[in-house]
RNA sequence: GGUCCCGUGGUGAAGUCUGGAGUUCACGCCGGCCUGUCAAGCCGGAGGUCGCGGGUUCAAGUCCCGUCGGGACCGCCA
């Protein structure tokens, strides 16, 4: 049906006579004689001049034949591409009408109330940022999948009808027709099956795997969401971090155009020591200090004797708040949201030509507060913030915080890409059973030098497990898993799992092992994310077709909808009513 | 489960604090004029359950309570 894309044409293709389809982008009328008619695909837009009257207006899509010239002096569009041409002569067949659009189809539905925008999905998606975004996508799938690929991983299906497992998210349930009563649940990842396929001597394997979590949604969380899943079999930590990394810059470089540096690597202690948060964003500064050791013997009551204190500087000079313009009533709260999070308080230090203004400031020795000013550089115009508590708490807060103060809107700056690693083998304690939780899951390898911390020291013990951050968004976690029985023994006995447990909770995963499981490990990060940073968006909504909204709704198709009474039946269910 | 923000012709906003006739602006839509525009221009017009329900009041878009929808976040996401 036609010759060309609306995006394709240039002076080089002057006088040939050629067809477009598109969608009627605007229409500029100068009486019957004469209109310009913007045509527009998925490549661009191309103005054609149609001088018969013609009933054409916005969406319709028509085909348009007609004849490549120059435009007249005076009138190229430099805001196009193909702003040096027109087709004139033309001839328009409408293919279809269409209805006015709810919302115009440009730039300027970024504006619009995104519930519309989801309502009317086909026609938020013809826009050129949901178009870019979608190929954008596509792009870096079609690259994790060549880099993956070309490093000998294969692609394995797992199934998306599999059993509810105990442990992490919780999941979507599918009842079983044959067998009222009894149900599938959607896959949350395909961990289980991955490992099973390094005991099937798969090797290498990796998914671009579909995952199910009914968890509350969030900007960065949908309740699907698509991961590329891997697992390989004999190696060690730098053998999966280097099969992940080239995948991923490859990824990076399919969508930007340019090849990050090779990726960095910190420790879990030190992304707290210096950014407070297990996910830093590397693109600003304003890193964590260390004061601990300046108020040893303090008179300062709230800083005397505690086990950590820290500081950061939000410097004057600053893109994203106005320190300048902070007056007492930003200051304090400043210093509710510090509690907020956990810190029993904030001093905070404005740091003037003069000396400094602090409400503590009289509480402070003159060698303190120098000491304040030289270790965190501050200057004048600056503002100081100071956490006193213990060293988690310590770091957490003002991680916070420097994220509040500084970390730059997701389109700006460089791309940085960190891994961390080192992560602690148990995190918190159960509310239940009082023993530790694991960090990542319980099949996570303990870091060999704090294997003999297992049983004495467990929250200090270590593990191989590793994630990859991304300008502030963790993109995915990994490890190295336990292959030995033994081990995962101990594990299990500090997580109060006895041999009876286990067995009873994931025998039907460990059992195969006694077959033969070689070490492995893995990593699982999530495309969604990837994407929405790649292609500066904030919100994972605008790199998926098809999202649901916050609740878990689609404005579009209306799901989730009541069932048919007839299925419920069919499949042996019935509704309670709604507890009053 | 919780905190906060938003809901006003098709779209975006102002009006809400401080109650007084559905008032205003921009875009879109419909009609007319218009031969070089480009988010064209000029003239005219249509279009509303101020999310919904209840309350206070002589009077509610505006105040109060509830509820629904959207968003950001906490919890949750091994």
């Amino acid at each position: 049906m036609r010759t060309h894309t609306c995006g394709a044409l240039r002076l080089s293709d002057i006088g040939q006579t050629v067809s477009l389809c598109g969608w009627v982008a605007r229409r500029r009328e100068h009486g019957e004689k004469l209109a310009f008619v913007d045509l527009r695909d998925h490549t661009g837009i191309t103005q054609c001049v149609v001088d018969n009257d013609v009933d054409v207006r916005s969406e319709y899509v028509v085909r348009i034949t007609g004849v490549v010239r120059a435009r007249p002096e005076g009138t190229v569009n430099s805001a196009l591409p193909t702003g040096e041409v027109e087709l004139g002569e033309c001839v328009v067949e409408v293919l279809r009408k269409a209805d006015p659009p709810p919302f115009p189809i440009d730039a300027r539905a970024d504006e619009v109330d995104e519930g519309i925008r989801l309502q009317h999905r086909y026609l938020d998606l013809r826009r050129e940022r949901m178009q870019r975004n979608l190929r954008l996508r596509a792009r870096v799938n079609s690259a994790v999948r060549a880099a993956m690929e070309e490093q000998g991983f294969v692609e394995v299906e797992t199934p998306m009808l599999v059993p509810s497992t105990p442990e992490g998210a919780r999941e979507f349930l599918v009842p079983s027709r044959k067998e009222p009563g009894a149900f599938y649940a959607l896959p949350q990842s395909p961990q289980l099956f991955k490992q099973l396929l390094m005991v099937a001597g798969v090797d290498r394997y990796y998914q671009m795997a579909r995952c199910l979590r009914d968890e509350d949604l969030r900007a960065d969380r949908q309740y699907e969401f698509m991961q590329m899943d891997m697992e390989m079999s004999f190696v060690n930590q730098d053998d999966v971090l280097a099969a992940v990394s080239h995948s991923v810059l490859a990824a990076a470089e399919a969508a930007t155009g340019v090849r990050p540096p090779d990726i960095e690597r910190i420790t879990w202690r030190e992304a707290m020591e210096r950014f407070g948060v297990d996910k830093p964003d590397l693109r600003f500064g304003m890193e964590l200090v260390e004061l601990t050791d300046v108020f040893a013997s303090t008179e300062f009551k709230a800083f005397a004797g505690a086990a950590s204190i820290k500081a950061i500087c939000v410097p004057a000079q600053n893109t994203v708040v106005d320190i300048s313009s902070f007056g007492r009533n930003q200051l304090d709260r400043l210093t509710d949201r510090a509690k907020k999070i956990g810190a029993k308080g904030l001093v905070w230090l404005k740091v003037t030509e003069d000396g400094i203004e602090s409400p503590v400031a009289k509480f402070l020795s003159e060698s303190e507060t120098a000491e304040i000013l030289v270790r965190t550089g501050a200057q004048a115009g600056d503002l100081v913030l100071i956490v006193a508590d213990s060293w988690m708490t310590t770091c957490e807060v003002l991680g916070q915080l420097r994220n509040d103060m500084g970390r730059p809107p997701v389109h700006e700056g460089p791309y940085r890409y960190v891994w961390v690693v080192e992560f602690p083998l148990f995190v918190g304690v159960s509310a239940e059973t009082g023993q530790p939780k694991p960090g990542h899951h319980p099949f996570t390898t303990p870091h060999p030098e704090d294997i003999d911390l297992m049983e004495t020291d467990p929250m200090a013990v270590r593990s191989i497990a590793y994630d990859l951050v991304l300008n502030g968004w963790e993109l995915g976690s990994g490890s190295i898993r336990i292959h030995e029985p033994d081990l995962q023994r101990r594990v299990f006995s500090v997580l109060g799992i006895s041999d009876e447990d286990a067995a009873k909770k994931f025998g039907f995963f460990l059992n195969p092992f006694n077959y033969g499981a070689p070490p492995h490990g893995g990593f699982a990060f999530g495309l969604d994310r990837l994407v929405a940073v790649l292609a500066g968006e904030e919100n994972i909504r605008e790199v998926i077709a098809f999202p649901k909204t916050q609740s878990g709704t689609d404005p579009m198709t209306n799901a989730p909808v009541a069932a048919d009474p007839r299925q419920l039946a069919e499949l042996g269910l019935r509704v309670l009513p709604a507890a009053t």
